[in-house]
DNA sequence: TGTTTTATATACCGAGCGGTAGGTATATTG
DNA sequence: CAATATACCTACCGCTCGGTATATAAAACA
């Protein structure tokens, strides 16, 4: 039952948004009545959260594992960026609605809930840049465009401009260390 | 009063987002009453539509400006990411209300108003590829990821990465340059 | 067997939502 | 001066929102 809420949730949030979905319209797709939703999780938020959370630690394992699989800084960059977009198109859902959590409003009590995943990606992509001497010092810059450049891959992916395969992430690294060092020097 | 109406509204949407703002709220920081916004606009989604539309206007009227007083390809690009990204930093609450809404789940009613807005500035970017014959028989996917490149830029702008300066437009296209031949070769 | 825990339902709450019916004071115009 | 248009108001509508008090049936455990 709990899946089969997290899943419909999932669904129904990527595709009219957190804030335009009422609970009502959730349980009423699971065939269950509010009192077992809120049995489960307590509260429409927390749902939310379970859902960024779960997904969001699944993403970031994945991509330390890649990750750690690279000695070499750009290669380490390639990996991370090739994992992402991977998980982009396997959970097409999660990331409409990720994304869309990002760009709302900082005001709005979803969006603290997105932050908290980005920035938890956010100073893992730092570590990656601390090791390189180059980028050290600006390294909350070059994190900041790195995730901005993969997102942009990802919108691609999830607009259906492309579709994933294995060559964006050398394109996308190469088109970004380009930009990068003419930035840095 | 139609303009504080507008001003205000703005102000709230780009801060906790379309959903989230009350008419009521609205209304009570103008120091008017519900019936007098209605007066003037009709509905809240005609108070959406009024403020993404008008702001949308005077950007492209002034991307178009820019662009027809260069001739040279790559310095078209140039002139439309520099105005483009100082028009960001000139109306940041408009421009945060603006990418907030791109990135809104597509079934959500407001989502439709930004997109029209949306394909208008795309349809004008297409122009500029399309009289370019290394990049014409792609144009639409140049232009995805020229919007999604300038957005990522503004984006920085917003959260204070950076802030407005002409440089910033150079670096982009040089970086963004490199990227797309690299894809389209 | 009796008791507790788990998982569900019925029926409801107060608050807030977008929107409106109907009225009024002021300014403009014929 | 009378008629009309403009710019606002009070008071309310029906509906939906997130959330809950209470009941119950089944399963697990003592």
């Amino acid at each position: 039952m709990k899946k089969s809420i997290l899943s419909k949730a999932t669904h129904l949030f990527s595709e009219q948004g957190y804030d335009s979905v009422g609970v009502n319209e959730i349980v009423v797709q699971c065939g269950i009545t509010k009192p077992t939703l809120y049995y489960y999780f307590g509260s429409k938020e927390n749902l939310l959260k379970t859902i960024i959370t779960g997904n969001g630690e699944t993403l970031r394992t994945k991509l330390r594992e890649k990750c750690a699989a690279q000695t070499e800084f750009e290669k380490k960059l390639i990996s991370v960026a090739d994992e992402y977009l991977r998980f982009t198109s396997e959970n097409r859902e999660f990331f409409r609605l990720y994304l869309s959590l990002i760009f709302t409003p900082p005001s709005n009590r979803s969006f603290e809930i997105a932050k908290l995943e980005a920035e938890a990606i956010q100073s893992f992509i730092e570590t990656i840049f601390d090791g390189e001497p180059n980028y050290r010092d600006k390294k909350s810059f070059f994190t900041a465009t790195f995730i901005g450049q993969v997102n942009m891959f990802s919108t691609l992916i999830l607009n259906n401009y492309i579709s994933y395969s294995k060559t964006y992430a050398q394109t996308l690294i190469t088109m970004y260390l380009n930009g990068a060092r003419s930035i840095a020097k």
